[in-house]
Parts: C-alpha cells; sequence; structure tokens
DNA sequence: GCCTCCAATTTAACGTTGTTAAGGAGCGAT
DNA sequence: ATCGCTCCTTAACAACGTTAAATTGGAGGC
C-alpha cells in the first residue's frame, strides 16, 4: 500500500469525509484515519489545511466546467445558461456545507477558466457582445450562488431539527396580528425552494435576452 | 467595573476584534483579553461562541432593518429596492468576511421580520402584489448576497499580496493566446466592483420592473 | 455592623485541533 | 552493501472551545 497515497486521493477522500461529517468533522485526523494513515502523512502531499479546502473547491469547479465544456457547441444560450445554473446548485448542494464552503473560493487553475473560452464563443454567435455575455453570466453565477447560500443555511438548520422557518412555527414567532404581510411573503419566500430557484432563474433569463439578442 | 460586562458589550468587542483580527483572530480568550477579564466570563453571558456569533449577525441585520424601517413611507420602489441592495452590501463588505460570516445566518430576531411590514406595505402601494413584491425582494436580496460573497473573497486574496485577479497577472495565467474571450472577459468580472454592483442592480431593477407596477 | 446569599468572575484543567520536528522503513541506483 | 530519496510514524507543541470548581464582591435581612 505505499506510495498509494497521492493529492487527488486525498481530496476525494475529503469530500466524501466533508458529506458524512460536516465542515465540524473534516479534520485532518478523521481525514488520515479514513485513509488508512496517520495524520501527519498528509502533510507530506498537501502543504496545509487550507490548501486543502483549496483544492476540494478547485475541483467542484472543474467539474461544473467539464459539463459545460461538454455542451454542444450550438446550443441555445438560455439553455447553456439554464444549464450552468442547475449545474452550480447541483453540485453545491450535493455536498453538505457546500456553498459556504465552494463559493468565494480563490480558484487555482488557470485550466478552468480557459475552458469558459466555448461557451463565450457560443453566446457571441447567438447575439451577445462580449462584455454583456460576461455580464449575464457574472449575473447568473452571482445569483446562484447567493441562492444556494441562503438555501443550505435553511436546510441545516431544519436538519437540526429547528422548524423555524416552517410557516406555521414563523407565523407564530412573528405574530400574525402584527404583521400579515411579512407571514405571508414566508409563503414565497420559504416555500419549495426548487420552485423558487426555477421561478427566478426564468426572471433573470429574460432580464439577460434584453442585453443580449433579444436587445429591444 | 463589576457587572460592566453585558452581552451587548460582548457582541460589540466582536464585532470590533472581527474587524481588526478577521474570523481566525476571533477567539474566545482574545475578545476576553480585550473586556479585560478572563475567557471563561464570557460563558456567563452568552452559552456558546455559535451564539455569540448568531448574536453578531442579528445585530447586522437588525441595523439594515433600521435603515428600511427609516425609509419614508411613500419613497418610490426603485429607491426603496436601491437602498436594500446597497445598505447590504456596505453593511456586510463593513466587517472584514463579513459576507461569508453574516450570509445565510439564522436570525434570532423575529423583531427584524416584522419591521419589514412597512416596506411590503409601500411595495404594494406602488403596485406589487404581495407575492411579486416579495419575489423582487428576495431575488435582490440573494444577488446581493452573492455579489458580496464573491467580492470580500476577492478583496481577501487581494490584500494578501496575491495578484491572481488583476487583468495583467491573470491574462499570464491563462496565456492570452489560448483563451483570448476569457481573458477579456475578465475586465468585465474583475474590474471595479462598484461599477459592477450598479450595473448589475440597475439590470435587476429592470427586470423587477416587469413583475411589478411596470407590468407589460 | 455583621452575616448570608447569590451573581459574576477566576483559576485550573480537559479534550481536540492544525502543524512541526525528528526519526525510521522501504526501495532503487551505484 | 550502502547510499540516498521518498514516504510515513511517533512524539510533541501551542492554541482552541468549553467545563468544573473555587473565589470574589456587593446587596439585603437581622
Amino acid at each position: 500500500m505505499r506510495g498509494a497515497l497521492t493529492k487527488a486521493v486525498i481530496v476525494q477522500a475529503a469530500l466524501d469525509l466533508l458529506d458524512e461529517a460536516g465542515t465540524d468533522g473534516l479534520t485532518v485526523r478523521a481525514l488520515a484515519s479514513r485513509l488508512g494513515v496517520q495524520a501527519p502523512a498528509l502533510y507530506w502531499h498537501v502543504p496545509s489545511k487550507q490548501a486543502l479546502l483549496d483544492e476540494m473547491a478547485t475541483r467542484i469547479w472543474r467539474h461544473i466546467g467539464d459539463v459545460m465544456a461538454g455542451l454542444p457547441a450550438d446550443l441555445p444560450w438560455r439553455e447553456v445558461m439554464t444549464t450552468y445554473a442547475v449545474t452550480v446548485r447541483s453540485e453545491l448542494l450535493g455536498h453538505r456545507d457546500g456553498a459556504k464552503a465552494f463559493s468565494g473560493t480563490t480558484l487555482t487553475d488557470p485550466d478552468v477558466v480557459r475552458r469558459q473560452e466555448a461557451t463565450f464563443e457560443n453566446l457571441i454567435r447567438q447575439g451577445f457582445t462580449l462584455p454583456d455575455a460576461a455580464r449575464g453570466l457574472l449575473l447568473l453565477h452571482t445569483f446562484t450562488i447567493g441562492f444556494c447560500v441562503e438555501e443550505q443555511a435553511a436546510i441545516q438548520v431544519a436538519a437540526s431539527g429547528d422548524d423555524r422557518y416552517s410557516p406555521a412555527r414563523r407565523a407564530e414567532l412573528i405574530g400574525p396580528d402584527t404583521a400579515p404581510l411579512a407571514v405571508d411573503a414566508g409563503e414565497v419566500i420559504f416555500g419549495d425552494p426548487g420552485t423558487r430557484f426555477a421561478e427566478l432563474l426564468t426572471l433573470l433569463l429574460d432580464t439577460i435576452a434584453r442585453l443580449g439578442p433579444e436587445r429591444p
């Protein structure tokens, strides 16, 4: 089993451990134990825990890049953008604490950026200027990040047995008589996240259309 | 000086310490020392560090609520929404690591929610249905959170002397010949954040207009 | 004026964390 | 065979959040 440890193996195990134990459970010792090794052994392959976290984030974003690069070169722009948003969301929510852990991360991999080229080419072919394509994707990216951060936080609260976001408990805490609008707004804001995401995404695509190929 | 320690004082000191020392420097011992007290003394007033972090977040969001509640009851909806986005951004960026620390946080204060009532009343008076007002604010909220998370992460990278996001270094890392579009897109994506925020915000307000009072 | 009681704080300590230093085992090349 | 390099272990450190127990200081009853 000597030499079986590589950076890639460690990163994969770290992602698995994160899913099982969450951020708090992702310790160097627990990770080492899962790999059948002592904790300091990992430091031969990875300079620090922070570097490991960066590496994990890079893996996630590289995978998202793979999906985007695999799209047909002439896919309609709405589907391109929908795929991006949906992929990012499923990838972030697919890992416990993923949104907070992998958002706003410093990508260490220029390769990820390079592979955006095909997407830009496609968008431009469909009538976007480059700055507008960039703005559109940035808007989508930003929105998706924010959405997932909030969604996953609520998921975690609910998972801990706290029903603070359920409509009934919420109404009770606020007092329905004092702020009926705020209570009702909760139905929209804390309703089914999938529906909400789809709704807002459609709204955004309509926005992006106006700065791109369907400019008024 | 006995009895001078209260939860409010601790929370304020914690915010100050966060700004000076960042998330890593915000330790129970450092906080106690700044308050002229031993670490365990804090546990008389606050049950845990996590509770303290929640309390800090609540303070931030309550302050944002103060600003919103202080707006004129008939302020045009675009200004209402702009104020919300701008206030959230300045509040989050106003504290070191603020975006990550205070986003997706579980508000412990129903009072914050109750005070949204006036904002909803105003938006409805200007032609929004309640669900659309909620959707609009949610879209704005989500976007702003995502934006700040990314912006502050980039700020922190730059502050550590890493010029990875500067146009020149970025072009060098990617290789300008292999992905010219991706390189140029960086000018938009990593240009001045204030401009970028204002641009995207305007874009969003145009979208929100279509589901609200200026429905086509 | 003393004593009591309770709120608020200290001292001491525990287990766990990320990380480093020093050393040893295995293996290929000379 | 032995050197040297790679990879891993054992031992240890300082710092962290947190708890238990002992201690202080002031307010109120006698």
